[in-house]
DNA sequence: CATTGTGAACTCATTCACAGCG
DNA sequence: CGCTGTGAATGAGTTCACAATG
């Protein structure tokens, strides 16, 4: 147990889905839920819940369930979201402003310390209370300065390796890329990728194939 | 070959990369493309890009590699993007409005026709040209009307499961969903998921586990 | 002769089935 | 007794290795 290599990627987005049922649970007034029930709401086999879970220890009890508020505890500190993470955000288009309205994330401990652009008109601005718009060519200093920690781009395509190398040059070691560009990050950093027109894409091969419209 | 339910869906994701990368090269002024080449652009295995060609037919030249013009409009043939797809959005919200600002789409032939809200201040107005905000309740009438294939869901979690369901009454049978609900749909019904927190999860968990933070 | 196309081997992930236990 | 925890079985997806070929 809790060999952290053999731990499928698919667990790790599980867990998150968990958490979130687990919240609703608890709004809900739960106190146990069983791993049928998690199953049932996220849509997975039960088998697979606890499975998920038991890469990281025994959360349960047997006979019952696991507690809807523990569980959570349990799986904030296996996410290592249970502190708070500064991002920077690079790209202040429709997107990104979204993105800093998103209440989700200052709910989760995600916090925007800093955001970039190259467009003059925005430099110096203050989007919201307490975030300022830097130059782009700033990264590296600021990057340091308010120890970001995570770097969010939301660029278009062309420029987002650049803004990736700048945030690996700074030690930021985590990139989330809304951009479609793939991104040739160094073996110790990570990127994740959303991209919108892939998961479009697959909507309609399955509204053709699956379906067949 | 062509045994659909054989195919494996990230075979369908990478096929999308590959259509971007496609894109790009083409533009470089490439003609051919060998596997190698787009397997080290997306980031997989070479076999991988023949492999997942393969299950769709016969698209390259042994000993020379892939037409980059030719494999593109392949490749929309199999994701069913040879076409154009009318597209109705739910919830007018900061990200909402950033999607139907977001170019790719209309490059991509996904065409918003018409977008839904239940705030009365919202309701009739015209967002863009030619996109005009209905209340959420007409919602069924409007898709027979502007013949929507496909719904996309901005709204906060508690509204989004209601919302599906108008949809899928109203024959909408794919969703894109990108509020943190887990939607239940008919057996013939698609979702496809764009969860925010849920990549922000997997990046800092791996930064704690795998980086070491 | 470089590169594709693909069966076979392998690796990784999910599900089963039941022992273990509160 | 019911549900968890988990080794074993199954299934899915990736990579290898090489025959096929333009």
């Amino acid at each position: 147990m809790n060999n952290i290599s053999k731990i499928p990627k698919a667990t790790i987005t599980r867990l998150s889905l968990y958490l979130r049922q687990l919240e609703l649970l608890e709004f809900d007034g739960y106190r146990m839920v069983s791993s049928g029930k998690m199953a049932w709401l996220c849509q997975v086999n039960p088998a697979q819940v606890r499975k998920d879970l038991g890469y990281f220890g025994e959360f349960g009890i047997r006979g019952v369930g696991y507690d809807v508020i523990d569980l959570q505890e349990e799986i904030k500190k296996i996410l290592a979201i249970n502190r708070e993470w500064n991002v920077g955000i690079v790209g202040l288009g429709n997107l990104g402003l979204a993105l800093i309205d998103y209440q989700n994330f200052q709910a989760r401990g995600f916090y925007f310390v800093a955001a970039f652009d190259s467009d003059p008109l925005k430099i110096g601005r203050e989007i919201v209370s307490g975030l300022k718009v830097f130059d782009f060519r700033e990264l590296r200093n600021i990057v340091k300065e308010l120890n970001i920690d995570i770097g969010i781009i939301t660029t278009p395509a062309s420029a987002a390796q650049k803004i990736a190398d700048s945030f690996f040059q700074a030690d930021v070691t985590a990139i989330l890329n809304f951009s479609s560009a793939q991104i040739h990050a160094p073996g110790h950093c990570i990127v994740e990728n959303i991209d919108f027109t892939v998961k479009l894409d697959i909507l309609t091969y399955k509204l053709k194939n699956v379906i067949g419209i």
